[in-house]
DNA sequence: CGTCCATTTGATCAGGGTCAAGACGAGTGG
DNA sequence: CCACTCGTCTTGACCCTGATCAAATGGACG
């Protein structure tokens, strides 16, 4: 295995305000991974045995139901934290993590997480500030759901989509790694059928323009009005 | 003001570990509160000036939509932590905390949370595992929304509402403090009719007995089938 | 060229939201 | 002590959103 450089993380949110000495320290504890599309990077209720980070690539995180039924709790980008079992208190991943193209990430070994915050307190406290974050998006998404409209939700989940992982296209701006309408209805809480309903209505109004695995928006600003929903829109 | 004895808060998993001495050091700090039935302890989108535990009572974290709908996030228990708005990394409280019963909060001044957390660091991994549960708790919650009926939902809910805040009564268990069916509805998404219609419907089968912002649930295994639902339940 | 997967689209229908009244019970003021 | 009022709860009627069932179409890839 080639020596990992610094430059792979020093530039990530995550590890500011380290040193290049602390930097190298933390590479010498990783291992690095190809990850290819479809593979599981950690599983719901695993042992978790490590912690990662993203460094290229898209992951989906799903939660499957004792009936089998799954729910896409995120999406993760590159340079973010993901299998953070021990931050949470766990002794399992609470999730299921799978690469939707393929990854390149860096492992750590689960026990060193707290060895890590204590020797590197900006460590743990960006981590910390991750899951608030985490728990802020999870909660915005149980009143979005409790509140809104299928329709409003999936809009929303699209125009999250592309703000966050967005590649500017002729056309619009696409989501920049492969998406079904099945995976769509995971985030959402709906069917695969309702979201290709409401995609081919949107594409007859000029507002995206679809694809096989793919989804382009052609309007934002027009979606964004749908997102809002019907209260005060007549 | 009296004195805060620090017995208020020995007992409390949050502060575990500490000294007696530290335990003082802390109580120093905090200032107690009587908060009555109905007020606000602290308001969504307000400056977050405080943190808070509380001692005794009940509260409601409610978050508001812009269109005025509300959403039951999660009720606190005494001994609980609430408005930590600093370790999620915010300035702001991300949702409003109403008293349903006279309670009795400890409060700190927010400014002083990262100093607690450096110098205790017990503190701050206690408040981090509360902050990674209650992370857990609304995944758990996105998933049963986007995946379960709401009947099962509402009888999920009773149940956790008399697990973690019941009190024994002759007629079964008992939520131990008043909740409406409003109050049902809005921890579970729905309208408090059809939370209305399930109860009559429960009571009627001697599953649960209603009243006046009250319920007892009377048969709790019989609760827990229906809130496994259909699949595989014929 | 054939197979597999994603997508589309139609038809049906039921869960549960909305609208509308009323009943019930608790607290209040006369 | 009673009448009144307000908030909670119940119940009926209706109908709409979105799930389910079913089938066909269309690309992509071997």
């Amino acid at each position: 295995m080639s020596r990992l450089d610094r430059s792979l993380i020093a530039s990530l949110p995550l590890f500011d305000g380290m040193s290049a000495d602390e930097l190298d320290r933390i590479l010498q504890a990783a291992r690095s991974l190809r990850v290819s599309t479809g593979s599981t990077i950690f599983e719901q209720e695993a042992d978790a045995h490590s912690f990662f980070v993203l460094l290229d690539g898209h992951v989906r995180v799903i939660k499957t139901t004792p009936e089998g039924q799954q729910v896409t709790v995120r999406y993760i980008t590159p340079g973010e934290l993901m299998g953070i079992a021990q931050a949470l208190g766990r002794t399992t991943y609470p999730a299921t993590a799978i690469a939707v193209v393929d990854c390149v990430v860096l492992a750590w070994p689960g026990t060193m997480w707290s060895q890590f915050a204590a020797a590197f307190p900006s460590f743990g406290a960006n981590t910390y500030k991750t899951v608030g974050e985490r728990l802020q998006d999870t909660q915005m998404q149980v009143v979005e759901m409790a509140t809104k409209q299928v329709e409003q939700r999936v809009a929303h989940a699209l125009l999250r989509l592309i703000s966050q992982r967005g590649r500017k296209t002729e056309e619009g701006i696409a989501v920049d790694f492969p998406i079904s309408r099945q995976d769509i209805a995971e985030m959402t809480g709906t069917t695969l059928h309702t979201v290709s309903r409401l995609l081919t209505a949107w594409e007859e109004k000029g507002l995206v323009k679809g694809g096989r695995r793919k989804v382009t928006v052609v309007e934002p600003h027009r979606l964004m009005v749908l997102a809002e929903g019907r209260s005060g829109a007549g």
